[in-house]
RNA sequence: GCCCGGGUGGCCGAGCGGCUAGGCGGCGGGCUGCAGACCCGCUCCACAGGGGUUCAAAUCCCCUCCCGGGCUCCA
């Protein structure tokens, strides 16, 4: 049974999804105007290993994120460039999905593009309207909440308390942390026609309309990183429970720990914004994966590079570990330390599963792992031979806990640039071997690249290779 | 100002009343033609500081210091 903390209660409770089998996960995706960096990483991987884990649970997990496609800044940026904003979005979109893409991101069923739910947004608007909920004035409407007594229970705030802000609220709103679900917008921006004259959605309301739309009045988990508690999860509950009077709108609040980098957020002007796609071209993205596995999810993590290091050595160890024990020859047999052995995996894989479910603890767990990789090495060290069944189920196993994690997956497969350096070293030594006249030797490194489909072919004394079709 | 987190051994990081996670790095040894991988040992029980509660505190309470996040841009 797995339990999962929950943020609206402040305390870890047993995950019992709403409709059987059924799990409803929603999670607040990116807003599309710029590449994503390793907080979008650190964040996504998390829900990725929650739905993985879910799903390996046996749970039918319907996974949906959002795509903000509508907003100022991109408004601003297409601007600046001198661009449609829609194909400004398209454009980071893509880069989105292929930063997910390398990061073993999958779990995702759908993704929902903000600026296809306008009608959705403008019939939720008008519920919220009809129900005395929202409020119209010159610049657009807003949310009155006033009106929505648990404004604030999520983040554990009053209302009272909200009255200090950073930007100055718009002087037509009622109160200062009223917000907006429509904005007056001029005709030279994009925009759509409403009740209430041409603009765009206010922030907060895409998911809410999202969610409604796909998932009704409840769902099982939302996530988002912390700094999305207040105001914008509190946002989504006041308009989803005022529209629909249904409670709880989400039934287990998630929240991701910040990813920091020098001790800060990572903002361009400091200098310490990371990419996704900066990281990924020196270094393994499992290795990324790894490294978050080793916090808990809900911890800070300041990003160290010698931390990516460090996991990447211990991703390599786990790599070898399993490349070990493939390699191992099998009999019938088992010994009394076999015994030993499959005694010690089948508490290890009670620790284990027990460590995630205990609201995803992946630390404790992966120290568990590191623990069998020890012992399997150890018993690879002493021994020739493991029994065959035995050896299924701790591989199988492994494999499996690749699958939660996202990591373990690569065969090693020599990747086309290597491949492409490790011939160079060879026919380099083979020209070598030529000059000397060790034409025996030469001719057998010719002969046995050939057997595996690589063709050398010397012109003079140039040697080009190839592949063989 | 208010509301949240966090400060743990060379580094990263779990733990959240007793049972001294784990990883990385370093050093020594084993195994090895050499290297690597792997194994063993060491790096000697560290918990921001000061009070308190308790038979027992990194873990609970109080105070102080430092760092980060939120308070309608944000994963």
């Amino acid at each position: 049974m797995l339990r999962i903390y929950n943020t609206m209660t402040r305390t870890v409770e047993e995950f019992k999804p709403l409709r059987g089998n059924r799990v409803y996960m929603y999670v607040c995706g990116p807003t599309v105007y710029d590449y994503s960096h390793i907080g979008h990483a650190r964040t996504y991987i998390a829900y990725d290993v929650l739905a993985r884990y879910l799903r390996e649970k046996g749970y039918s997990v319907f996974y949906l994120m959002n795509i903000t496609d509508v907003d100022d800044k991109i408004i601003r940026r297409a601007r600046e460039r001198g661009v449609n904003p829609i194909d400004l979005a398209r454009e980071y979109e893509r880069y989105f999905m292929e930063d997910m893409e390398v990061l073993g991101i999958q779990s995702v069923n759908l993704y929902a593009r903000a600026s296809e739910y306008i009608d959705e947004i403008v019939d939720l608007i008008k519920v919220l309207m009809d129900k005395g909920f929202a409020y119209e004035t010159e610049t657009g409407v807003y949310f009155d909440t006033s009106r929505f007594k648990d404004y604030g229970k999520l983040s554990h705030r009053r209302p009272e308390e909200l009255s200090v802000h950073r930007i100055e609220p718009d002087p037509t709103k009622r109160n200062p942390q009223d917000f907006a679900l429509w904005k007056k917008r001029d005709r030279d921006e994009i925009g759509w026609d409403s009740p209430w004259g041409y603009g765009r959605p206010g922030w907060h309301i895409e998911d809410t309309a999202i969610i409604l739309t796909h998932f009704g009045p409840q769902i099982d988990i939302h996530g988002g990183a912390i700094e999305l508690t207040f105001p914008h999860h509190e946002a989504e509950i006041a308009q989803a429970e005022a529209a629909t009077g249904k409670k709880p709108f989400v039934r287990y609040w998630c929240h991701t720990g910040l990813l920091t980098v020098g001790g800060e957020k990572m903002s361009k002007s400091l200098g310490n914004y990371i990419l996704v796609r900066d990281i990924v071209k020196e270094h393994n993205p499992e290795a990324l994966r790894l490294m978050f596995l080793l916090s808990h999810y809900r911890s800070p993590i300041d990003f160290k590079w010698r931390s990516l290091e460090s996991s990447e050595s211990s991703l390599n160890s786990l790599y070898n570990m399993v490349e070990r024990l493939r390699a191992v020859e099998t009999d019938e047999e088992l010994s009394e330390e076999e015994r030993k052995l499959e005694e010690y995996y089948e508490d290890f894989k009670r620790k284990f599963y027990g460590y995630l479910d205990d609201d995803l603890d992946t630390p404790r767990a992966m120290a568990e792992l590191f623990k069998l990789a020890s012992t399997i090495n150890k018993f690879l060290d002493t021994r020739e031979r493991l029994n065959a069944l035995l050896k299924l189920k701790l591989l199988s196993e492994i494999e499996r806990i690749g699958r939660i994690f996202g990591i373990l997956k690569k065969r090693p497969v020599i990747e086309m640039d290597l491949l492409e350096r490790v011939l160079e070293i060879l026919i380099d030594v083979r020209g070598e071997l030529r000059m000397r006249r060790e034409f025996e030797i030469a001719d057998r490194i010719r002969d046995r690249l050939r057997e595996i489909g690589i063709i050398l072919e010397d012109i003079g004394y140039q040697t080009r290779w190839r592949l063989r079709r």
